[in-house]
DNA sequence: CCAACAATCGGCAATACTGCTGATGCTGCA
DNA sequence: TGCAGCATCAGCAGTATTGCCGATTGTTGG
């Protein structure tokens, strides 16, 4: 049975494009192409794809806020960003949106169709590019800056055993130290952090 | 010129399966090979390699870990989790640490070297898989809480103080009820987030 | 060499927390 | 009406934490 593919996409030609790639494809079907957000949001749900390819700089609505709709309306659509911005913002955007893939234009035919098979089979389609940027931004979202900076490195591994949920002695355990060392680094790294409590400091660790 | 690879991994015939590959291989050059994070940060600075192996499963000090230290002593080195966790949180953890790539085992050769390259290149080498579990996890940093919807209203009310690093008695003052009902709450917060201390809550709260 | 710091270890007392046993009153729902 | 869940309260025993007093061993920089 063929994947059910519907296409958002506001420049005529490469929406006639995408869609003669569609149905030259055995396995794929179009069941729709629209050039606005508000046509798909209108048409979409009674046609219930399986997948929607979505390009971001649309007419009106934006393809970012689009897919956010359509994620609460078809919770099985599976969308695959299809667009020239390859900036984080936009990526982060989509991705948090619904999105679960995400291509450049311009995309070749082989390549989107192998990216639409990934996707609805439960991968995260994506160019190498694109994912390191996606894996920064993890790097970002988990770096602690000037807090952790003023620990030792001893410090900040009791830390990471406390931020993990694990007592004194199962920090002591697991490195290889005694309960006494341990209780010593956490009287330091709470005279460091100003705070009073375990939970403090968690707290404190992972961002306020 | 070949790409500098160094292995962490403590099961010693898959360390020295991962050296042979490597040692088959053309472009690629093993140079240095450790069972223990330990040894790992003790030798891979001097070796300045351009992409470490890591396992996460090591004695000692875990391979997330190790990953944070060799991510600030070496700015340049590209890391390549090698594992057989495919949990979100190892995966979250390990990206946020500051490795590039996520592999599970077993790996096929061909798959690894082709990974070293790409990560070597600037991508972000990861199975279908692990990409929509990275990509399923912006979901949940753009929605709230799923976590929290399990809890009743004046659970989460406590659970509030807690995160801030409020005393069980603080916690009483503020709300106006009294350490024995803090207690209740509690008691109750930590059943239904599977957790025993404060800290775990903590932690499991902010995380998701 | 000295000072400062990191890392290691120990004891003791005062709290704080956790897990367990209760209990009451209220709501909403079948 | 009865049951389930929420919110409130209390006591007790055991464990964990925190704060403060020590200490030794290295390393690093001036």
């Amino acid at each position: 049975m063929p994947i059910t593919v519907a296409i958002v996409e506001d420049d005529a030609p490469l929406r006639a494009s995408l869609s003669g790639i569609l149905q030259r494809a055995a396995n794929c079907r179009c069941v729709g192409a629209f050039a606005s957000a508000e046509d798909a949001l209108r048409e979409i749900p009674g046609l219930s794809p399986q997948v929607v390819l979505m390009d971001i700089n649309l007419p009106g609505m934006d393809g970012v806020q689009c897919v956010r709709r359509l994620a609460e309306l078809l919770s099985r659509v599976q969308i695959l960003m299809l667009t020239v911005h390859d900036d984080p913002d936009s990526i982060f955007e989509s991705l948090s949106a619904g999105a679960s893939g995400y291509l450049l234009k311009p995309v070749r035919a082989a390549e989107l169709l192998a990216a639409i098979k990934d996707v609805y089979a439960g991968g995260a389609p994506m160019t190498s590019n694109i994912a390191r940027k996606v894996v920064q931004s993890f790097k970002r979202a988990g770096s602690e800056a000037d807090d952790g900076k003023q620990l030792s490195p001893r410090e900040r591994d009791v830390l990471d055993y406390l931020v993990k949920g694990y007592s004194y002695k199962e920090t002591a355990d697991q490195m290889g130290i005694s309960y006494s060392t341990v209780h010593t680094h956490i009287e330091h790294i709470y005279q460091k952090l100003h705070v009073q409590s375990r939970a403090q400091a968690v707290a404190k660790y992972l961002r306020v």
